[in-house]
DNA sequence: CTGAAAGCGCTTACAG
DNA sequence: CTGAAAGCGCTTACAG
């Protein structure tokens, strides 16, 4: 009998199926050298009683643990839950679970309190978004403890082989020519905070895609921002009161964008007829507002899914492969040419 | 020695400090029966070598899971991101970890991939945001399986010793006496879908408020959306085509107050001088958007931490208490006296 | 193809 | 206050 209120064990199966403990492992774990006849008896008592391995147990005996870690301080909601989807997407098929750890750089104990994390749980592996994914010191911690990861970064600062790279410097050279192609030359950059890689990318790749067009970035009109609404209100705010002011803005996230919005309204400028404003991300706040953002797209629980696939690496065979993503530039109503007396 | 490149267990400790395994676990469980001589040296023992015990051993020693489940399937990222945060708030000074669990109520497998979900891995406990906390059926599986769980929704639907409750219907009637106060008298209300419990709480408490300003609200100006942008935008378009049409509208969440900025927009009509629109939830988005948003507020973290908090249960003794939250009104700009002409 | 023994790292009674 | 034994639910060699 099985103990009322608790759970069957895989010897409550053993005993009912008339097998030993280890043939209904073998059967768990679909080892072939199961007779088919026993495989079946075995299975139906599974079924009939609704067993369901113990994972703790599992994992205890197998050493090996069925957690995996999503590191993040991302402050863009829309980006961590597509996030979160696709590395879930990717673990659908397994049967690993997916911790969450959202943290903050700017604490004291950041440092600490993670190392703690990643040594109590001894994670099957941990993935790692921007900008945790740029923390060197915490990427020597995880190895350090046995822990593998993945990074989604705009830059490979290890092995490829558990990076997934974000061309960001491409998305922002999309950016400057389309910006370049509407006729405009005096043109401003709101960048990321420079502890972000990304926002180096981005504003590497947009003075690129500039000169390219024989545009020279005035390094008078890139201001730095930090990735949220309030400092793109802020920059654009300083941008708009320039005597001779810019006729397009590239800003280095959605947020910022919209926080310039804001900015050209106060001070009764148009978007776009008196400036252009461009974007990056496409979280759906670009295409709420109103004019619709133009701005470009990371696919972002792509780029999710790819990660938890390098984690758990193929199935079958062990070659990961070096995954990148290429940004593509959404056209919306937020650009336009220059304004006719400029 | 330590096995090279293996993790130091108890055992490890036990003979490095000179004292059996069951001391260790005496001295990590903060047993008072260990002399503090003894609790020191195997204290410096176990910082000496950064040992902390695994995890999954002790869940299979105490039969007791480390894991608490997140199963949701609001679709504001926010939403999520805020009420992930909050439980973490709780869970931060236990050494329970979060899980995240996704899903779709209109899936085919829903039902049995959470139950799946559930079985195997055997919780410590799980907590149901709405619309997922609406799902008696789902409530009832748990149960089954002997998983605790906290609710968090508009109405209590067992015991309140379970539930974090929040007074939707309040925040409605407040929305309410805003619109009476400023003097509209035709008034739309673009409802929920009616498969959340929310979505009627919120009608219910609105048509209360107005009705206490002696106002009745048509039922030919009750649309029902879908929560999200594109029904917003649909059930306002609609709205503002009517011969008659109303000059201030509550939609029942943020996301639908912009779709409906977006119609209004389209239609030539101006906010709020021709017509007022309410949301609800005060996402970010509601001072992104222009005008600022007037709305509601939910302090959806505390929300979170206080489900968090229910399901761990009070540590000095046993007594949960009851936990319900009131929303508060946010005047921004979007509201305003109805045109004179109308 | 199948089973009895030993072990994963911890804890709970039970003695002393 | 401290320890030796048994057990949590599973798996891995090792026999047969």
């Amino acid at each position: 009998m099985i103990k009322p209120g608790g759970k069957v064990t895989i010897n409550d199966i053993a005993r009912l199926a008339g097998v030993s403990k280890k043939t209904v492992s073998r059967v768990i774990n679909d080892s072939p050298k199961v007779r088919p006849a026993t495989r079946e008896k075995v299975q139906a008592v599974i079924e009939a009683h609704g067993y369901t391995p113990h994972p703790e147990a599992r994992a205890l005996a197998l050493r090996k643990s069925y957690l995996v870690a999503m590191i993040y301080d991302n402050p863009s909601p829309q980006y961590i839950v597509s996030m979160q989807r696709g590395i879930l997407d990717a673990l659908e098929a397994s049967d690993l679970q997916l911790v969450i750890r959202p943290c903050d750089r700017n604490e004291d104990d950041y440092f600490e309190s993670i190392r703690r994390f990643i040594k109590q749980q001894r994670f099957y592996g941990a993935i790692l978004p921007p900008s945790v994914s740029e923390d060197q010191e915490l990427v020597d911690m995880l190895e350090e403890n046995n822990c593998r990861y993945v990074r989604i970064a705009s830059v490979i600062m290890d092995s490829p082989l558990n990076t997934v790279k974000t061309h960001d410097s491409e998305g922002a050279e999309k950016a400057a020519h389309h910006i370049a192609d509407l006729g405009h030359t005096r043109i401003a950059h709101i960048r990321g905070p420079l502890a972000f890689r990304s926002s180096h990318e981005r504003f590497r790749g947009f003075e690129l895609g500039l000169n390219e067009y024989g545009i020279r970035l005035d390094s008078g009109l890139v201001l730095e921002g930090g990735y949220t609404y309030e400092t793109g209100f802020d920059c654009a705010t300083q941008l708009l009161a320039m005597e001779n002011r810019p006729t397009a803005v590239f800003c280095g996230n959605d947020e910022m964008a919209v926080g310039a919005y804001q900015a050209a309204r106060q001070a009764g400028i148009r978007v776009p007829e008196d400036i252009s404003i461009v974007g990056y991300d496409d979280t759906p706040i670009a295409s709420r507002v109103w004019p619709r953002l133009t701005t470009v797209r990371m696919p972002i629980r792509e780029m999710g899914k790819a990660a938890g696939q390098l984690l758990l690496g193929d199935p079958n065979g062990n070659l990961r492969r070096y995954v990148s993503f290429t940004p593509e530039l959404v056209v919306r109503e937020s650009t336009a040419p220059p304004p006719q007396d400029s």
